[in-house]
DNA sequence: TGTGCAATGTAACATGGGTTATTGAAGCCG
DNA sequence: CGGCTTCAATAACCCATGTTACATTGCACA
C-alpha cells in the first residue's frame, strides 16, 4: 500500500530527484499484488519471473529440508525488494512466504533496465541495498554459527527494531510484531521450547516487553549489550547527504 | 598468477567476447599483490577501496566477537571476487583474511564503470556471480541452524569441491585442501574437537579421504547424501550456452 | 638431525539446548 | 454460546556437542 517505507530507506543512503521519487512511486503502484498470511509468493524450484517488492506486511525467506526441518534465513519488512535482478537465474533455491497479509509490488526485468540506463542515483541505492542484505545475512551466519540462545535471540530482535524504526514502523519504543515464537524459532535455529525459554528470561531481565502482537523494547542499549550487536553492518552510519552528485553518479554504474 | 578460474566460472553463465576476454586479463593483471598464508587483507572498520580479485590461493571472510569469537563466514577460492561495488559502503562490516599464500588482483571503481557502460555480458556474469554468492551465504545459514555436525560438515566440504571443481582446480577425486581443522570449526560452528570427531567419522565411512593439505572424495553422491546436499543453490545448472545475446544484454543493466 | 611449534588425535566429563508431553489461554467461526 | 485450532507456557528427561587436558605426529628451520 505504500511506497514510503522504500523511499524512506534508500533516502538514508542517497538524495533521490522528483524523477526519481516518480520512478519508484510507478513502478510501484502497478502490478500490486496482495497475499493472506501463510502462504506462500513463491516456491523453490520455481523460474523467478520479477522482483518483489514488499509494500505492507511481512514475509521470509526460507529453505525446507526433506524432513521437514526449515529455516527463515531472512525476513522481509515493508520497503524490502527480494533480491535485485533474480530473473537472471534459472530457478528459484528457496521459497518466499508470507507472515501477515502482504501486499508487493512487482517489479519487471525492463524496470532494473530502465533504472540502471537512466537513474544512477537509483541504480546506486539499490546496489547499497544489496550490499546492505548481504552483510545482514553474513550477520546471521555469525549469528547462528557464535551465539548462545540469548544472544542469538537478543540480537535478532535488535536487528528487526533498527530495519523497522528505519522503515519509519516503530513508534515511540514499541513496534507491531507478528513472529510467533516458531517463526522465531525457525529463524534461530532454535527449538520453539528454547526459544520460549529465551524469551521468558529476556522479560525477565527487562530488555523487552512482548504481548500479543505487540514488541517493546524499553532500553535499546541494552538489548544491544545482550546480543552482543553492533550495528555496522547495517550500514546506517550513511553520508546521504554529504553523497556529492559526482560520486554518486559515478559509482552508479 | 592466474584469471583461468574467473573465466571459466563466468563462462559458465554466459559466453564472452574476445573484447571481454581482454578486459579482464588487463583488469587482473594490473595492481597484482601478493600475502603470505594466515595474514589479513582487509580489516573489518576499514574503509573498502577496491574489490578484490583472487588469482590464487585460499581465502576466508570472517568476523569476530570482543571475547575471540570467530565466525568464517565464507571462503575464498581462485577466481571469486569478494563483493562487487563494495566500496560504496562507507566501511566494512568484516574482515578477509589469507589462509594459503593469497596473490589477487584490484579492481577499481573505474573496472565496474566501464564493464557497466561498456561489456555488458561481463556485467551480467558478475550480477550472476554476487546472486550466486548470497545463495552460498543463506545455505550456510541453513547449513549452521538445522544440520547436524555431520551433515554440516559434509555439506560444507561438497560445496567447496563443487566450487574447485567449477574453477578447475580438482584433478580427478582429489583437490588441494589447505584448510585446518579449525579453520573448519570456526566455518562450522563447531569446536575444534568435534569437528575432528566428525571428519573420523566421515573417514570411517569411507565419504572421504583427507590427509596432509589433500582432500580426495571417492563417491561425491554419498558425500553429497550425508550433507543433504543439493546443489541447486549454486546454480551451476546453467543455460549459459542458450542465452541469446539479446537477453544477455538486456539482463546486464 | 635435533628442536619447537602447529596441527591432529583422544579421553573424561559438563552442559546448553533438544524432545516429548501436557495444560492453559486466546482467538475465530458456526 | 461452544467447540476448534493455534499459540504460549512449563515440566521432566536426554543427548549432541562443548570443554579441558594432554599425548602424538609432523614438518619448518636452526
Amino acid at each position: 500500500m505504500s511506497l514510503a517505507s522504500l523511499v524512506r530507506k534508500l533516502e538514508q543512503f542517497v538524495r533521490l530527484s522528483a524523477v526519481d521519487h516518480a520512478i519508484l512511486s510507478r513502478a510501484s503502484s502497478e502490478r500490486v499484488r496482495r497475499f493472506a498470511p501463510r502462504v506462500d509468493i513463491v516456491r523453490e524450484g520455481e523460474k523467478p519471473k520479477d522482483v518483489h517488492l514488499i509494500l505492507s506486511g511481512w514475509a521470509c525467506r526460507y529453505k525446507q529440508l526433506e524432513d521437514g526441518r526449515r529455516q527463515v534465513v531472512s525476513f522481509f519488512l515493508p520497503g524490502d525488494i527480494c533480491d535485485v535482478n533474480v530473473f537472471i537465474l534459472r530457478e528459484m533455491d528457496h521459497s518466499i512466504g508470507t507472515i501477515t497479509a502482504v501486499s508487493t509490488a512487482d517489479l519487471p526485468r525492463e524496470f532494473f533496465d530502465e533504472v540502471a540506463a537512466q537513474h544512477p542515483r537509483i541504480a546506486t541505492a539499490l546496489w547499497w541495498d544489496t550490499l546492505v542484505n548481504a552483510a545482514i545475512q553474513r550477520e546471521w551466519t555469525m549469528n547462528l554459527g557464535q551465539r548462545t540462545a540469548l544472544e542469538r535471540t537478543a540480537h535478532l530482535l535488535c536487528e528487526i527494531w533498527l530495519r523497522l524504526r528505519l522503515a519509519g514502523l516503530t513508534k515511540g519504543d514499541s513496534c507491531e510484531f507478528p513472529l510467533t515464537q516458531a517463526d522465531l524459532a525457525d529463524a534461530t535455529g532454535l527449538s520453539k521450547v528454547h526459544v520460549n525459554r529465551t524469551l521468558q528470561e529476556l522479560r525477565a531481565a527487562g530488555l523487552i516487553v512482548l504481548k500479543g502482537r505487540t514488541l517493546a523494547v524499553p532500553d535499546l542499549d541494552r538489548l544491544m549489550q545482550a546480543g552482543l550487536f553492533n550495528p555496522n553492518y547495517l550500514h546506517m552510519d550513511h553520508e546521504g547527504r554529504q553523497l556529492d552528485a559526482g560520486i554518486v553518479d559515478a559509482a552508479a554504474g
